[in-house]
DNA sequence: AATCATGTAACTATACGAGTTACTTAAAAC
DNA sequence: GTTTTAAGTAACTCGTATAGTTACATGATT
């Protein structure tokens, strides 16, 4: 792995989740299938678990579980609680008093914070329900 | 310095360049300006000459100047020039043959595409005579 | 020819994220 | 209550990307 790879690895999950939410999922079963390491699969999952959308359990029959029904899990959810940024943030300006990097700044910091609110936009049309799979949901490309 | 650097280098040089375009600019006195190195800052504007946005001359006389009005360069323009991507591109999925992954992937990657043309298309709505803070064209934030 | 600027290769330093090891905590099985 | 099994987490290594730096070649003007 090596880029971006937490969303990825995190959206891939939950995809598998969704087509039998009930069942528990071992980190390191999960991170066999996704190529990685099961620490790497509980820290992404861990923050997925604090936006409330995964619950873990301990002990023998111990794991990973949806926490609520698939189709209420968006892919705006998913991006949200990682805090990944898909659409880079301007760099902090470091109180340069030149009027252009001023004018620039608030320019793309505009732009770019327009840019993310329609991206996350656009992932909220689609549930973990629909990359799953599953017939529920069709798959429109 | 360190992320994304290049873009707020670039617009902000193209930005001072553009309140008075016939001036020529040496690669040192636009890194002391911008608190960097001069060989970054050829670096930079050696892409931003390959596509055609500045010329460059050796020389006594010599340095980096627009090769084009400010008010015919748009942030797009720079972008480009650049080839960064300020949105993340979905990473190569190596061949997986798992239902979920290749749903997932082209999900996201539309999704991703979608979200740089959007980008695009915004970025070349202000030119770099904006960003200059020159009264000829006005900056409503 | 001397000077001064760009052009560029090659190296170093740094930051960041994934991967890994090792250990603690918690719950179920026995 | 001890063993087993899984998550939780700290601390570290490693790979990679990028800025920064040094050094030198090329080209233009004086």
């Amino acid at each position: 792995m090596k880029r971006n790879s937490r969303l990825s690895l995190a959206l891939h999950t939950l995809g598998h989740m969704a087509r039998d939410p009930d069942r528990m999922r071992k980190s390191a079963d999960i991170a066999a299938h996704a190529g990685t390491n099961p620490v790497v699969v509980r820290r992404v999952l861990g923050s997925l678990r604090e936006a409330g959308l995964l619950v873990s359990e301990s002990g023998h029959a111990g794991g990973w579980r949806l926490a609520r029904a698939p189709q209420e899990i968006t892919l705006a959810d998913v991006y949200l609680a990682l805090d990944e940024r898909l659409v880079a943030p301007e760099p902090d300006t470091q109180a340069h008093d030149c009027s252009v990097e001023l004018a620039l700044h608030s320019r793309v910091a505009k732009v770019m914070a327009e840019v993310e609110q329609s991206l996350i936009q656009k992932l909220s049309e689609t549930t973990i329900l629909a990359i799953s799979g599953s017939a529920d949901e069709s798959m429109e490309t």
